[in-house]
RNA sequence: CGGGGUGUAGCGUAGCCCGGUAUCGCGCCUGGUUUGGGACCAGGAGGCCGCAGGUUCGAAUCCUGCCACCCCGACCA
């Protein structure tokens, strides 16, 4: 926490220069970073109950985000489909868990047209357009998707059906915040049917691992792969395989999970299939999803002083090059050798920016695209143009340096793998520094508070202790983590046994 | 839904206790000088002070109701 009150403050103090007089926020992490989200153009508030607008900075890094996502689904053998926004109340009330967990956050369509006030007053609902059956507005669409695929599914030769949805859902949660937890959200929700309970685990466990990938190599962002308990179980789900990450306040992220079903879902849908052998079996489903919330972790996990920092493989501008001039002639001489550079890293993919604006000044631009972590810059005045050079910045560690014009592609290339590889290290050493391992329950309070992160304790695997030190701490468990981990110990709160460590955190 | 807070120009705010139609900074516009780390000078535009009602000669200010947003809880990806 030490850290980031570092950062907010001079973050603030920063942005109290241009006028922004923020300094009292500097207390509170999240409102740091509400400000930085908004100030490096991501998203704002809609004002509309707990929804945000992504701006188009945001929206590219999204865009990325699913591009890439999408490609590794492709690869894993799933196809793209579309479901209704709208789920009769009847079909959401069919799997009875499932319903529990999400029935207090739904928004509900009552009626479906509007009229003008017989007294003037303005626009107001037709209560004779009242609908028959209630419609939801999907908080996610498992209910829907299988009484769909009641009428796909017949035969194992129509199996595994492997199908994955890009929408948007709404979840009425009370508390809201910038891509964390908003009432809408955008995301993708992979749905699949299998003739056996083991090839439906597999793909859970697959996508789990897919998710890892994704946020690691892309994102620059560690996880740790594991099991939800009982409790903190998706609505419906027999395992929840889920992928942890740290952010930079000590607080855990859930950053995507993946859940197994079992037969809940096809027995309250009634999909049905006739076996090789002829038998009327049940299939059994899984489902996995990631949201906008990972641009959440996103920001969470690299920021720093002087505003954002992406991971060039996601970020919308990797290069962006600064003229520093005095008039139209010396532009011309600048862009004539600027322009075929440009040309010449588009060829190799790499996106570059030109910012040949003439009306904002080099300084500032530099510090817009810190705010905005365009992971590299470069700067070309009258004394690189003398000297055949450029000015080179790097975003992740600041530094800047003056490179020769012939090694300048060579050196951009290597410094985008660079920075790819650096961003991930840093946060790699920041979550494994924040791993604590403890024996019992005061040491465990004591590191909570002065420490946060991710704490690995014993715990004897009942609801009631994990209910227990959620109420007397706030901590949950995260995770049961993927690689095995078959210590014996003694719970740290009531001294039983226990097979295992599982991480215990505070979370968003 | 419980507790707390805030609504004043595009953004951030002063004024409110103690009523007299609004302060300052940033941004914006015009002109000029500038341009290697958020430029400077001069001039200018922009406000139903969240909404509705009440008290008053007069309301940003006092009273009532409503709405929105933020923070903390409960809930959650």
């Amino acid at each position: 926490m030490r850290t980031i009150l570092v950062i907010s403050c001079k973050f603030c103090a920063k942005l109290s220069v241009m006028g922004k007089n923020l300094t009292k926020r500097s207390e509170d992490y999240s409102k740091w970073y509400n400000e930085l989200v908004v100030k490096a153009d991501l998203a704002e508030n809609s004002g509309v109950r707990g929804c945000m607008v992504i701006k188009p900075y945001g929206y590219a890094i999204w865009e990325k985000m699913q591009f890439q996502l999408d490609k590794m689904f492709k690869e894993t053998g799933h196809e793209n489909a579309y479901f209704p926004l709208f789920i009769p109340k009847s079909y959401f009330s069919k799997e009875a868990s499932h319903v529990e967990g999400f029935a207090k956050e739904c928004a509900v369509v009552t009626h479906y047209r509007l009229k003008n006030a017989e007294d003037g007053s303005g626009i107001i609902v037709d209560p004779d357009a009242k609908l028959e059956e209630e419609l939801i507005v999907r908080p996610t669409s498992e209910t829907i998707i299988w009484d769909t695929y009641r009428k796909w599914i017949q035969s194992y030769r129509d199996l595994p059906l492997l199908i994955n949805q890009w929408a948007n859902v709404v979840r009425w949660e009370m508390r809201t915040r910038l891509f964390l937890r908003t009432s809408e959200f955008l995301w993708q929700e992979g749905h699949t049917a299998h003739a056996t309970e083991r090839e439906a685990i597999a793909e859970a466990e697959q996508m789990m691992h897919v998710y890892a990938d994704f946020v690691e190599n892309y994102m620059g962002v560690p996880v740790i792969k594991g099991t939800k308990t009982a409790s903190e179980r998706f609505a419906g789900a027999l395992e929840t395989y889920c992928i942890e990450a740290l952010m930079q306040d000590g607080k855990a992220l859930q950053a995507g999970t993946s859940h197994f079903l079992g037969q809940n879902f096809a027995k309250a849908f009634d999909v049905k299939f006739a076996s090789k052998e002829g038998d009327l079996e049940y299939v059994w489903a899984t489902s996995w999803g990631v949201s906008t919330r990972l641009m959440g972790a996103l920001v969470m996990t690299h920021s720093d002083d002087n505003g954002l920092v992406l991971p060039p493989k996601l970020a919308p501008i990797q290069v962006v090059i600064v003229p520093i001039y005095k008039g139209v002639t010396q532009l011309d001489e600048i862009s004539s050798k600027v322009n075929p550079l440009v040309q010449e890293l588009r060829s190799k993919g790499i996106t570059v920016k030109y910012d040949t604006r003439d009306t904002y000044k080099p300084g500032f631009k530099f510090n817009e695209y810190e705010l905005k972590g365009v992971p590299v810059r470069l700067a070309i005045g009258q004394r690189d143009l003398e000297n055949d050079t450029f000015e080179v910045a790097r975003r992740d560690t600041l530094q800047k340096e003056t490179i020769d014009a012939i090694d300048v592609v060579a050196h951009i290339e290597f410094l985008l793998a660079d920075i790819q590889g650096n961003m991930y290290q840093k946060a790699l050493k920041y979550r494994e520094e924040h791993i604590t391992e403890v024996n019992s329950y005061v040491e465990f309070q004591e590191v909570l508070e002065r420490k946060g992160g991710f704490i690995s304790a014993h715990w004897d695997g009942t609801a009631a202790t994990e209910e227990r030190i959620k109420g007397e701490t706030k901590a949950t468990i995260r995770c049961i983590p993927f690689v095995p981990n078959t210590e014996n110990g003694n719970c740290m709160v009531t001294g039983k046994p226990s097979v295992g460590r599982v991480l215990f955190a505070k979370a968003y």
